[in-house]
RNA sequence: GCCCAGGUAGCUCAGUUGGUAGAGCAUGCGACUGAAAAUCGCAGUGUCGGUGGUUCGAUUCCUCCCCUGGGCA
């Protein structure tokens, strides 16, 4: 049986990934596949700049905002969703098209996870509290006891990878430098995958990303981070660290006025965006990498590309 | 006009009992195996407001000048 096409269309935030995908999933019967772990969850889509009601209604989305901020996902929580997703997209003959900038997750997908247990919440959150209560350096210690390879990787003052290898560990009885030594799961079986990246240059990036954010505020993004709050999620929620979270939260305490929340978010987001082209550069292998922002050229260069691969089903 | 407090990195500030200076943030580069919009690592930067003086040597002490903030008139 030969192996069902799949593309991948990545980038850092304000590059234009979305609109062109949305392209290209119009031009060639796709279904697009959300690869962002932000835009998963619900309640925060303007500042998560997630596709408007309109957009997705003119070509199928999925794992768009079927999270609640509640929950945690992972990327091996994702990849399990979006492979589910890629195959109902792929039985009707649609083009699976993931679309998004988490990295991390798209590698998850790319290249698989190693095995690892299933750690139960309540030992979970007793490490992160421990981490919070002893600080990271004394934790990092016993982690070098127990794991001396998986220490000498990770820094003393990294809280959320000491708190992964402790709870690895004592979960399973096993160092995580143990489960990462057997090789990762691959890609999953039938899908081919055809990789491209957007990496526009930082001074396009930094003009769309203060723009945007202007337009966020404008469109209530204030009001829905409100929202969000009165509804007492959890605080540690991933969804309350999404760039400019923070910033507004502090903003809505009257910490900070609303000018300064605004400067702070978009800086936050100009230094996303560098982490993001860093990872996608050095973590990801793409068949198509394109230094330049969104426009109607680089979607005809695009789609002449798919085209020229036969990616279409 | 007088008095007081300041003027040091892009920003906020520390400091040098006289031997040309350092933090945080910003910036740049990087790491990344189940939170990844997360969590971390590394790096550079200065006519120390100007002028004259004292001194072997002044960013540091003294003179005058300029600028900013506050008070008094």
């Amino acid at each position: 049986m030969p192996a069902t096409p799949a593309l991948v269309i990545l980038g850092p935030t304000a590059s234009g990934k979305s609109a062109l995908a949305l392209d290209a999933a119009e031009a060639f019967d796709g279904t697009i596949v959300n690869a962002d772990s932000m835009q998963i969850y619900r309640e925060l889509p303007l500042l998560t700049a997630r596709p408007s009601a309109a957009e997705e209604a003119r070509v199928p989305h999925r794992l768009y905002g079927v999270l609640g901020a509640g929950e945690t996902c992972s990327a091996h929580r994702w990849r399990a969703l979006a492979v589910a997703a890629m195959e109902e997209a792929a039985a009707v003959g649609r083009l699976p098209i993931l679309a998004g900038g988490t990295g991390f997750y798209v590698k998850a997908m790319l290249e698989g996870l190693s095995p690892m247990p299933e750690v139960p919440d309540a030992l979970r959150e007793g490490l992160r509290a421990r981490v919070e209560r002893q600080g990271p350096e004394a934790l990092h210690r016993e982690l070098a006891e127990i794991d001396p390879p998986a220490a000498a990787r990770i820094a003393p003052a990294d809280r959320q990878r000491i708190a992964r290898a402790l709870e690895v560990y004592e979960a399973s009885g096993r160092t995580l430098s143990s489960w990462q030594a057997e090789p990762p799961s691959g890609p999953p079986p039938g899908f081919a995958f055809t990789v491209i990246v957007l990496a526009p240059p930082r001074e396009a990036l930094v003009r769309r990303i203060e723009e945007r954010f202007d337009a966020m505020i404008a469109a209530g993004a204030l009001a829905e981070l409100r929202a969000l709050l009165a509804a007492d999620p959890p605080a540690d929620a991933p969804l309350l660290k999404a760039v400019g979270a923070p910033e507004l939260a502090a903003a809505a305490r009257g910490q900070m006025s609303l000018a300064e929340a605004a400067e702070a978010a978009k800086i936050a987001t100009r230094q996303y965006a560098k982490r993001q082209t860093t990872w996608l550069k050095r973590q990801i292998l793409p068949d198509l990498i394109l230094n330049e922002q969104y426009s109607e050229k680089l979607m005809e260069r695009v789609f002449a590309f798919i085209r020229d691969k036969r990616l279409t089903p």
